[in-house]
DNA sequence: TTACAAGGCAAACGCTCGTTTGGCGGAAAC
DNA sequence: GTTTCCGCCAAACGAGCGTTTGCCTTGTAA
């Protein structure tokens, strides 16, 4: 009888079996996030099943759960990754420049192209919104916070005039950009043909746009 | 054997059974159409059932395809009528105003009210993507293009700078607005206390930051 | 070489889903 | 006063869902 030992325990945590006791050479367990995080992002939480996911990787629906307690642990850990790599994504674009305005474009840079082109992950991470998984849900807004705190940063840093320094205005454009670029995956078209609008192209026309005087 | 007609037609349409004969008074179409909405709204499309929907109106299941072929064509109903509210509540609130700028302001609070505060409907609009119901998923967009069509007209308005006049520009200035306004639902808090932020608020917030000068 | 556990198979469980079918009461049209 | 047919009930259908359980294979460490 597998994983008794497990289920007598006052169930702290079921993802990964016992403790850390060492992982074989051809688990499959990345092949089921990247599947995961492929259905997730295309189909949303609740129409992708468990029997699509496995599928896709030539498992059977049981086997999951030998790696996830239940459907929502498996979305706690693609979305966890999710932010990883996003986070990731974004921090190496930053890191390139210098200019705060420059920074916080290569920011939004890296976010747009993570959502519609990159990263299924990235796309569950905006996608799916947590009020979908009551029971994950403060998990998965705390896991997005942490990441928006790049930005709260990159903005902090902008050299604004003097009338536009204060916390709510930051806030404003803050909540202003990002809206913006996250609703971006809703009308983005792949096929951007001459003159059609990619990634970065729409993250500067933004950027350019808030600096501008449109009075 | 009811609506045997209707069954053996090539199918044109079964929203309202045959023709418009003559509904009843006790007809509880549109309690339907509120408690989708709500349900919708609430928990999104795929998790929101027939039978949630069909308990709030104290009807049987099978009683709701009297009035829909399906749940997708359900959701259109929903949907259609969602424009129409939202759409005549920007309506009204714009003709209040004069000046572009107030009337864009005008019309954004009227959309973000909608959104978060008003009506489930406007928010099935907003928060329930085409691309979750493949066979209506044209119908959907056609009819939040239809919509939008009104921020295109008040944009076009805008007695913008001559560098500022083309109309890449104006496409970009509607889509960083309507994407802010749509994403602000995700972090929008209705206990918003002293100091907290109110759709009113929000939308002068924003259109006051595209005025100004950052740079 | 042997022992053990990691990783997955096979098969079912109970449940809920969207949908279909036939019939029936009562308001409305004549 | 009769007839029509609107609007809904009642009861089921098959399919798919998330999940559980027991067993078996095989890489890994001793």
């Amino acid at each position: 009888m597998p994983n008794s030992k497990s289920k007598s325990l006052p169930a702290p945590l079921r993802t990964r079996p016992d403790r850390a006791k060492a992982p074989r050479a051809d688990n499959r367990l990345p092949q089921i996030l990247d599947a995961a995080a492929a259905q997730f992002a295309a189909k949303g939480y609740q129409a992708a099943s468990i029997r699509d996911i496995v599928r896709a990787v030539g498992m059977l629906p049981g086997s999951l759960y030998y790696h996830f307690a239940n459907k929502d642990d498996l979305l706690a850990a693609v979305y966890g990754e999710g932010v990883r790599r996003i986070s990731a994504a974004v921090g190496a674009a930053v890191e390139r420049e210098i200019d705060p305005w420059l920074r916080l474009e290569a920011a939004c840079v890296a976010h747009l192209e993570s959502l519609v082109a990159r990263s299924p992950y990235a796309k569950v991470v905006i996608s799916v919104q947590p009020g979908d998984v009551p029971p994950a849900a403060n998990v998965l807004i705390a896991l997005r916070d942490g990441y928006e705190q790049r930005f709260v940063d990159l903005i902090a840093a902008l050299p604004l005039p003097a009338r536009l320094r204060d916390r709510k205005t930051r806030r404003t454009l803050r909540m202003l950009l990002l809206g913006a670029l996250n609703w971006a995956p809703t009308w983005y078209d792949p096929g951007h043909g001459p003159g059609g609008a990619s990634p970065k192209r729409i993250a500067h026309d933004y950027i350019q746009l808030l600096r501008a005087d449109l009075a």
